[in-house]
DNA sequence: TGTATATATTTGTATATACGAATATATGGA
DNA sequence: TCCATATATTCGTATATACAAATATATACA
């Protein structure tokens, strides 16, 4: 039962389930989840590192930019799992919030519209990223 | 969301949620699950504790036995969380292998029948119970 | 190659909670 | 009241994992 305590583990810690229930939006990257969250980068990537163990998500690199999406394919179990969060989480209002500020993050920044190398060789790049 | 990560801190320790599934079948007492787990008392009454305070289960004392059944009525998130553990758990060889352990236990202990003034003023109460 | 950026990891520390062993409490019966 | 039983709690300790701050790594670009 050791991978069926570890997903409970998983998602016993309030920002790891928020992030979670973030990504079955879509792909978002570390840069994003520090402002959503506003929290430090080391926290955000230590409870994805923590999150990846544990078989919720994968990463893609683009340039300096990691990416984090649900892995796929999912184990089942933890697929089930994610099911069961949506139905009962997704009205919450501080998950409505959460996704209401990842909008707001994603309209407002470039890292997740393409990958680093096309952005560094746009001009007004360094001017977009000014903005945080 | 302190209850919501609370629900899954409490699940997280396998032997809560294997607790928590044989109590699906109904009310046990404190004994039966030392027997059914081969595990300490002191061990046992702790997550049961633990149980109790994250919302899982409510306790009813008969004479000197403590008998533990899930709490009514539940939370709804609770509720639907077992409902879930149900679908996806019951078929697990070592969840299966319990509840045949409960069957065992239940059938030959008489703490589970009635309550303890009844019992101990039975005769042949203390015989039934030197087996142990 | 050297610098800057984004992310990951390490370090030192704090907290939650696990454990076994011992002790306390509550009940029932002599 | 005193003892035995069932259960709960405490004590001392170990482990997992949280945190912030610091440092390391990987990539891009000059």
């Amino acid at each position: 039962m050791d991978k069926t305590t570890q997903i409970y583990k998983a998602l016993s810690e309030e920002i790891r389930l928020r992030i979670v229930m973030l990504l079955t939006h879509g792909e978002l990257c570390v840069c994003d989840l520090m402002e959503i969250f506003g929290e430090t980068q080391s926290k955000i990537s230590r409870h994805l590192a923590y999150l990846k163990h544990s078989g919720f998500v994968k990463s893609r690199r683009a340039g300096t930019w990691m990416h984090y999406s649900l892995k796929e394919p999912l184990d089942s179990l933890i697929e089930a799992h994610i099911a069961f969060m949506k139905e009962q989480f997704s009205e919450l209002p501080i998950i409505q919030e959460d996704v209401r500020r990842m909008e707001e993050v994603k309209s407002s920044k470039l890292c997740e519209k393409s990958d680093a190398k096309s952005l560094r060789t746009t001009k007004g790049f360094n001017k977009t990223r000014e903005g945080k």
